[in-house]
DNA sequence: CTCCATGCTTACGAAAAGGTAGGTACCTGA
DNA sequence: TCAGGTACCTACCTTTTCGTAAGCATGGAG
C-alpha cells in the first residue's frame, strides 16, 4: 500500500493482498468466522505479531470483521465481509493453479 | 521463494508471483512479446534493476522466454511460456476485482 | 574518433517486512 | 493466593526488498 493511483486492476488487487500472509489469512476464513486461536492455528507459521498486523490492516481495508465477544477468557472472532468474499472468489484460480503445478513449483531451484 | 513445501495452493502461487513487479510483468507480457525497453515504458515505476531481476528469477521459473538477438544495438524479446500463460490466466479474476474495485482500494485510507 | 542506442551490471544504502521473546490484562476455578 | 487460558502489545533485531546512480560493451553513423 504505497501508492495511491494504479494502471491496471492488478497493481490495485497485488497491493492490497501483497505480502506474504494476507491471502492466506483469507482463506482461511473462507468457510467460517474463527477466532485469533484458530486462525493461528490454521495459517501455519505466522507468528502472533504477523496475524495480528495483518488482521488489523484488513479490518480497515474492509475485508475482515472484527467481534469480540466480552468473555473471560476473552473471545474474537473473526469472519470475512462480503468484499473480502469478493477477494477470496478473485483469488480461487489462482489457488487451483498452485495446486495444479505445486511439484513444478517446489521442483524450482531457489537462490535464497 | 523461501519454502519448500506449501499447505495449499494459493500459498504456493503467492511465492510464485510474490513481490511488487511480477504479476505487472506477466500482464505486460500477456499480448505479445515486448522487447527489454519497451517493457520498461510498459511497467510504469520500475528500474531497470527491478526489472532484470524479476525477469531472471521468472525465466529460472520458466514463466518468461528470453530470446536475445544478435543485433546493434542489441535486441532481446520476452515473452511468456505456457506455463507464464497459464498463470497469467489465472491472475486475471485478481484483475478483473481490482479494477471493479478500484475507486474503493485508493480511497482506503493508508498509513504507511 | 566520437557519439548513440540498447541491454544490461554493480555498488551502495534506505526502507519495509518479518521474526523472537517477553510482558500485560482479565476473570475463573482450585 | 495463584496458576491458567485467551488475546493481545512492545521492543529489538535480522532479513529481504527496493531505489538511485553510475558504468560497461557493442558496432554503425556521422
Amino acid at each position: 500500500m504505497k501508492k495511491r493511483t494504479y494502471n491496471c486492476g492488478l497493481d490495485a488487487a497485488v497491493d492490497v493482498v501483497g505480502g506474504k500472509w494476507k491471502a492466506l489469512i483469507l482463506w482461511a476464513l473462507h468457510r467460517e468466522a474463527l477466532r485469533f486461536g484458530e486462525l493461528k492455528r490454521s495459517v501455519s507459521g505466522i507468528s502472533e505479531k504477523m496475524l495480528i498486523q495483518q488482521l488489523r490492516e484488513m479490518e480497515s481495508y474492509g475485508l475482515v470483521h472484527r467481534e469480540v465477544h466480552h468473555q473471560v477468557p476473552p473471545k474474537v472472532e473473526y469472519s470475512l465481509t462480503e468484499f473480502g468474499q469478493s477477494l477470496n472468489t478473485a483469488l480461487i484460480p489462482l489457488g487451483d493453479w498452485g495446486e495444479k503445478h505445486m511439484e513444478t513449483i517446489e521442483a524450482i531451484p531457489r537462490t535464497r
